[in-house]
DNA sequence: GTGGCACAATTGTCGGACAGTCCGATTATC
DNA sequence: GATAATCGGACTGTCCGACAATTGTGCCAC
């Protein structure tokens, strides 16, 4: 029952002329750094109009490809951040109405092992920046928005401390889709504030001690405070 | 220490049209399949040029918010897919040259989630796409690329069956990270083909006696044996 | 070397133009 | 009456040319 012929889609010279510096790019021909040619001698070297090359650049700069410094008129070669990255796909999941439930099941997988080997590898400038979150957290009791920012920056600094790439860009996502949920959550449930603290404190010194076993189990009572309150505060 | 005034960063005209559409998208005031304005009709609305608009339109139609289907010329709201982003995830990963063993972290905290609650929450259909994935495998013993497919393939199957979209999404860049490194590895270790093939059956079949800390349990021991042959393969 | 200045280069935006293609309506055909 | 061929309008992809604002650069004076 399959086709003879497949759809042959077209690819417009604006996508050709991404895909081909993209691929540039990626095999490290143009490399982190280098500054773009300008617009006016890409066209030529194409063999296209300037309107054209502008397109295939838009596309370019959205992926994190391609940026520039403040204040820079040059298009240099960047390497895609995790910000670049992970509201794409926060926004992407938010589009899909991903339930509270499904949040927090991925949490539960991601934060615990980033938890553990932030316990192996962290270093002193990870320790202060996980200090600096629980203690902005705590300074901010009242300030519902700070609070959330700090746990949010907790999270990240715990990732990473984890020394894995893959975890703390796989977890960056999930922060920014749990920061409208956690801010209800702590309005509502008056103990959460104390036990957050609580937790922060408890995991940061397991990472510290270097107890990575500890450090994942107080992050899974973390988490599943989290799921607690949830209940608590929205059923 | 904090600076007294934050650079302003200008918005040019493009950026901002694209910000706007974008939030009209993300709240719901465009809803998905909604069909986009004429381009002429944009740039009038907005008061500025077509060129401009084109730019923006660029912008939102990579990270998969606009699209349309084939033949179609008119650009409609599209909620992005998982293969939309995860490709931009995984080359940034890749851009920042992450390991092996970062990425087989990642898939040890990930995968054994997702098969746990694919056992509870698959369908019938799900079991297809497992058989059929693992089918896939063991028919392709032979050609490589489609074996490493035929496991990329179940992977996924797992994670759609997980009922979870922020796993799906979480795994869908591990994959396409993998898939290299399992090329070669498929080839420079005999026995990997059998123990990917029965490990594929028994969690297959945990998944489908709806047995989830044995499917977690089996596929943890898959994910494991994949560094064990990385180890193997690479040392 | 350092600072400053004029000039060239580059980006952001504009207006207009045109070919190719898609869509909808109208007309012709069985 | 239903289906097929036809036609005009609408829309996209691409091009050309242009200009203001801003940045990069070479040169000159100190």
């Amino acid at each position: 029952m399959s086709d003879l012929f497949e759809p042959l889609d077209d690819h417009p010279a604006y996508r050709q002329i991404a895909n081909v510096i993209e691929q540039r790019i990626v095999e490290r021909s143009l490399r982190t750094g280098d500054p773009l040619p300008s617009e006016t001698d890409l066209a030529r070297q194409f063999g296209v109009n300037r309107s054209t090359v502008r397109e295939a650049i838009r596309e370019l700069e959205t992926q994190g490809l391609l940026g520039r410094g403040r204040g820079e008129k040059r298009l240099r070669v960047t390497r895609p951040e995790p910000r670049d990255v992970s509201s794409g796909v926060s926004r992407a999941l938010a589009l899909h109405d991903v339930t509270f439930l499904e949040l927090w099941e991925a949490m539960m997988a991601i934060e615990p092992a980033a938890a553990q080997y932030a316990a192996v590898r962290r270093t002193e400038a990870h320790l202060r920046e996980l200090a600096r979150a629980g203690a902005r957290f705590r300074r901010n009791a009242a300030d519902t928005a700070a609070a959330v920012s700090a746990v949010v920056d907790f999270f990240t600094a715990v990732a990473a401390a984890s020394g894995n790439q893959v975890l703390a860009l796989s977890q960056a996502p999930l922060n920014l889709l749990l920061a409208p949920t956690l801010t209800r959550l702590i309005d509502r449930v008056p103990q959460a504030r104390k036990r957050i603290g609580e937790a922060q404190g408890r995991i940061t010194s397991a990472i510290k001690l270097r107890r990575s076993e500890l450090a994942r189990t107080w992050m899974e009572k973390h988490i599943r405070d989290f799921k607690r309150g949830y209940e608590l505060g929205f059923s």
